[in-house]
DNA sequence: AGGATAACTGAACGTCCGTTCAGATTACAA
DNA sequence: TTGTAATCTGAACGGACGTTCAGTTATCCT
């Protein structure tokens, strides 16, 4: 099928010029890009890709992206499905991580950690964690706590007593914040880069 | 300064509305966002936050929008020194998590972990991993492999023998291949999500 | 209160944009 | 080879877009 890999291959240039740009491009652009040479081709192509639900157009021509070509990541199901050839490649949906991990972006901020006290919990040190601020914690989430004039990463834990952090490895103690407790955000994820 | 806070807060539409359509607004649109009457009030706004760096216009007066207004994340230095408060929040730089975590889009795959043979490598079952299919691995790298028909995650090492793939607990032994070696790819990125 | 500066209104302008249409070219099937 | 459908060219059109300008209103400082 040539024409279906020509296709690819112009989804391929969209997707880069997103990056690139952070917008979709003219129709004077894609002139460029595609190699046409009539603007009419151009509309044909995205008629088409629109059909097949890779972006929209509101009531004046403007294009959307949608996910599939905004999208940074093909998803595979699982490590044991193996891994795609070239042509099941395409089919495969794509995600945004920041609309994956990010659901609240104008409370989030990412830190690094430091320290191992939450290195059983799979949180090493140089670790980066997405941190929501504002929302009242649930038990067992990790916070961001202030303790003893020093934040650290805990697990944040109501009992009996009242609240307690602890933390994920077995050479520190739980504390019980005597007079206040100041939460800084819950961890939303963890990443590490390498 | 109740006029940084009315910026403040312009700027948080932009925010959101680049988030729902995935593109810079028109300003006819900036009109309803913002409540003005005049096209020429957005334009004097736009210039500000041009200066500012949120966004950069191309000759034909094409709105891009940079990482500060695109970035999902704000990014702060080290978990000790705080968090920032209303004021503070505005100045620190934002980022997009696929621009920090995904090089490589067209050759990047995101799949699920399944068992433990990394966990000492703070990596869990069903963690994330972001792999990179393509190029040769590294010493040391953590790489998708292909061993007895079964994918999992192992280290990559070469030896005086040859190549031998290393899980990170002890409960399983090494690998070294037989005949052929399978790669997926490289691991760039682990991630999980709470 | 006064005077200067910044911000906004309203209208007008030229350009670029997406769309359309007739005709040419190419691709494919019988 | 011939016929049919799909694709592309080239030109034209109307509308929306970003920009500009003169004039008004609001804001700030002394």
């Amino acid at each position: 099928m040539p024409r279906d890999i020509q296709l690819t291959e112009k989804i391929r240039l969209l997707r880069q010029f997103w990056r690139l740009e952070h917008r979709a491009p003219t129709y004077a652009e894609m002139l460029d890009l595609f190699g046409y040479k009539s603007k009419n081709a151009v509309f044909g192509l995205l008629q088409k890709l629109e059909e097949a639900g890779y972006l929209s157009k509101d009531g004046h021509g403007r294009i959307t992206f949608l996910p599939r070509l905004t999208g940074t990541v093909r998803i595979l199901g699982s490590i044991a499905a193996g891994f795609p050839t070239q042509e099941e490649e395409q089919e495969t949906e794509a995600i945004t991580l920041d609309e994956y991990l990010v659901k609240n972006p104008d409370n989030t901020f990412m830190l690094t950690v430091r320290g191992d006290s939450m290195i059983d919990a799979g949180i090493m040190p140089g670790d980066i964690v997405l941190v929501e601020k504002g929302p009242k914690p649930n038990q067992n989430d990790i916070v961001v706590a202030r303790v003893d004039e020093e934040w650290t990463l805990k697990y944040y834990v109501r009992d009996n007593a009242g609240v307690r952090l602890e933390p994920a490895n077995p050479k520190y103690k739980f504390i019980r914040p005597i007079r206040s407790l100041e939460i800084g955000g819950i961890v939303r994820a963890v990443i590490r880069k390498y």
